[in-house]
RNA sequence: CGGGGUGUAGCGCAGUCCGGUUAGCGCACCUGCUUUGGGAGCAGGGGGUCGCAGGUUCGAAUCCUGCCACCCCGACCA
C-alpha cells in the first residue's frame, strides 16, 4: 500500500478521499462547499472535456454561452422545476459593498439592493429558453443544437470532492426540435453518446436506462440515465439526458410555424455530465497503490525514469524512446529530476496513475533492453530498445481494454436478481451492487423501499426484457424488472 | 438542522483523563557528506499566539464557561 492511502477496504470513504489528495486532484477551498481543482486533475477533466467536446461536434451540435445569473422570475415559470431547485439556490440580492460606517471592513450596500434577485444558475434551462424564444420562428430554425460548457451552483447540505460541490463544471446541451419524436430521438442519441464516452474512453462500463417518475429530471417527461457500479457497491449517475416534452416551450411560450403555417410549440431535450465523472473514474479504477487513469484519458501516457549511473547514454536512449513516442502521438515525460531516487519516481508514479513506465538503466541497457511496467497490473517486462515504442503502443491498447474488462466483471459480479425482501435487504447489506427485482411500478413502493432499504432504483434498464412477476414488498403484479441500488 | 468526532509546526499525530522542567514525535523543509535498479543513510539546523475569548490557579495544551471552525453519519442531491 502506498504511503498515506487507506486501503480500500477498510475504509473506502477515506480512501477515496486520499486518493484526491496524493494524487494531486483536487483539495476542499477555503469557500464552503467548493473544490479547488489542482493542475493535475484539471489536465484529466480536459482531457475528458475535449472528447466530449468532439464527440458533440460530430453529432451535430455547437456551443455557445448563457449568463450565469438568471432572474428569479425565470426560475418560477416552469413548476416542476423550480420545485426541484428551490431549495438549493445561491442568490444575490445586492449589488455593490460600502465602508462599514461603525467601523472596519466593508458591509452590503443596503441601497444597493437588486429590484428583483438574481439565482445562480443551478442549471441553465430557464434562461436559455427565455433566449430560444426570440431565435425560433420557424421549423427552418430547427433543430437548435447547442451545448454549453459552463459552471453551476447549487448550495448542497454535504459535499464531497468532485462528487458532490457547491459549484462544478459541467456542459449542458439544451436542443429544441420540431417534434416529439425527433426530441426523443435526440435524447436517447445524447445518452448513447454518454454511454460510449463512458466505455470506450473512461473504461468504465454503464447501464443505460430510464429513470423513474421520483428520479426524474424537474421538468422533465423522460430522464435517460447511465448508472455506473463503484468498487464498493455503491451506484453513480454518470449522465442524464432529458426529454423535456413541450414542458419549457409552454412556459416561455417559444412557437415556431410548422411546414403548413400552423403554430406549435418546439420540443425539447437537455443533457449533462459534469466533473462528477472525475469521482467516477476514480472510483471506478483506482487502488490502493493510487489513481488508476485509463490510456485514453491520462495526461501522461508514458513516464521514463532513469536509473542515473551511465547519464549521458541514458538520456540519448531516453530522447530517442520519447521522440519516436511522440511521433506517434503517445504523450511521454521524462522524469530526469536529481532530487528524486528511481524508487520514490516509482511509487509516485504509480500513485498518479500513469499508465506505463519505462525504466532505463546501465544493467538493461548493457543487454539492449529497459523494464516496461504496466500501472494497472504492476507487471513488468523487459523489452528489446528497438522494439519498445511498438510494445509501448499496443501495451497502452491492452490496458485499456484490460480496465474496462475488470470493471465490466466486477459490475457482472454484483447485478444480483431476487424475488423477496428478505433477500434483497440481504444482498445489499452483504454484497452491494445492482439488485434486479420486479417492482409494481409505483412511487409509493419505491419510497417505501428506500425508506427500508436506503435503495433506490438507478433505472429501468433499456436493454431489459418483460417478465411477469410480483413486486417484492407489496406483491402486486409487476411486468419487468428494474435495478436498485444504495447511490451516491 | 439532528447524532458523533476532531482542533497542538506545511501535513499526520502523541501529550489532555490525573495541571508542574525549555511542548514532543514522524513526514516535509534547510546545510553538509555518502548514496541512487522500489518511497536513501548519517550529522547538524529552522519552524509553534497548543482553534478563539474569558475564568480558576503560584503555575493551564491539560480544569471550568462561552464561542468558532472542520470532518464523519443522517435528511438533500448530479
Amino acid at each position: 500500500m502506498a504511503k498515506g492511502i487507506k486501503s480500500r477496504g477498510e475504509d473506502y470513504s477515506q480512501w477515496y478521499q486520499d486518493i484526491v489528495k496524493h494524487a494531486n486532484l483536487a483539495e476542499h477551498s477555503a469557500v464552503r462547499g467548493c473544490m479547488v481543482i489542482k493542475p493535475y486533475g484539471f489536465a484529466i477533466w480536459e482531457n475528458m472535456r475535449d472528447q466530449l467536446d468532439r464527440m458533440f461536434k460530430e453529432t451535430g451540435h455547437v456551443n455557445a454561452y448563457f449568463p450565469l445569473f438568471i432572474p428569479k422570475s425565470y426560475l418560477s415559470r416552469e413548476a416542476e422545476h423550480v420545485e426541484g431547485f428551490a431549495k438549493e439556490c445561491a442568490v444575490v440580492t445586492h449589488h455593490r459593498l460600502m465602508n462599514d460606517p461603525n467601523g472596519s471592513g466593508v458591509v452590503v450596500d443596503p441601497s444597493a439592493k437588486l429590484e428583483e434577485e438574481l439565482i445562480v444558475r443551478p442549471t441553465s434551462e430557464t434562461i436559455i429558453w427565455d433566449t430560444y424564444k426570440n431565435w425560433i420562428q420557424s421549423y427552418r430554425d430547427l433543430p437548435l443544437l447547442i451545448n454549453q460548457w459552463a459552471n453551476v451552483v447549487r448550495w448542497e447540505m454535504r459535499t464531497r470532492l468532485f462528487l458532490r460541490t457547491a459549484e462544478f463544471l459541467w456542459q449542458e446541451g439544451h436542443t429544441a426540435h420540431a417534434t416529439r419524436q425527433e426530441a426523443i430521438e435526440e435524447a436517447e442519441r445524447m445518452q448513447g453518446v454518454y454511454a460510449d464516452f463512458a466505455e470506450e474512453y473512461m473504461a468504465m462500463p454503464v447501464i443505460k436506462g430510464l429513470k423513474t417518475a421520483n428520479e426524474r429530471f424537474a421538468g422533465a417527461e423522460e430522464t435517460y440515465t447511465i448508472e455506473a457500479l463503484m468498487q464498493d457497491g455503491k451506484a453513480l449517475q454518470a449522465g442524464t439526458s432529458h426529454f423535456l416534452a413541450q414542458n419549457f416551450a409552454k412556459a416561455f411560450d417559444v412557437k415556431f410555424l410548422n411546414e403548413n403555417n400552423k403554430e406549435e410549440y418546439v420540443w425539447a431535450t437537455s443533457w449533462g455530465v459534469s466533473t462528477r465523472l472525475m469521482g467516477a473514474l476514480i472510483m471506478t479504477h483506482s487502488d490502493d497503490e493510487g489513481l488508476i487513469i485509463p490510456p485514453k484519458l491520462a495526461p501522461t501516457k508514458v513516464i521514463i525514469v532513469p536509473i542515473p549511473k551511465p547519464q549521458a547514454e541514458i538520456d540519448e536512449h531516453a530522447q530517442k524512446i520519447m521522440k519516436a513516442l511522440r511521433a506517434k502521438g503517445i504523450s511521454v515525460e521524462y522524469d530526469t529530476d536529481k532530487k528524486k531516487r528511481p524508487g520514490f519516481k516509482f511509487a509516485e508514479s504509480e500513485l498518479k496513475g500513469i499508465p506505463v513506465r519505462i525504466g532505463i538503466g546501465k544493467r538493461d541497457l548493457e543487454k539492449g533492453v529497459v523494464e516496461v511496467a504496466r500501472r494497472d497490473t504492476k507487471e513488468k517486462n523487459s523489452i528489446g530498445i528497438d522494439g519498445v515504442v511498438g510494445y509501448v503502443e499496443s501495451l497502452l491498447g491492452e490496458i485499456q481494454q484490460n480496465l474496462y474488462n475488470k470493471a465490466l466483471k466486477f459490475r457482472a459480479e454484483r447485478i444480483t436478481e431476487v424475488d423477496t425482501m428478505e433477500d434483497f435487504k440481504a444482498v445489499l447489506d452483504e454484497k452491494g451492487g445492482f439488485v434486479s427485482a420486479p417492482w409494481d411500478g409505483t412511487s409509493e413502493t419505491e419510497l417505501k423501499i428506500k425508506d427500508l432499504t436506503k435503495a433506490t432504483i438507478r433505472c429501468i434498464p433499456q436493454d431489459g426484457e418483460l417478465e411477469a412477476g410480483k413486486d417484492l414488498l407489496t406483491g402486486e403484479p409487476s411486468d419487468r424488472r428494474v435495478l436498485f441500488a444504495r447511490a451516491y
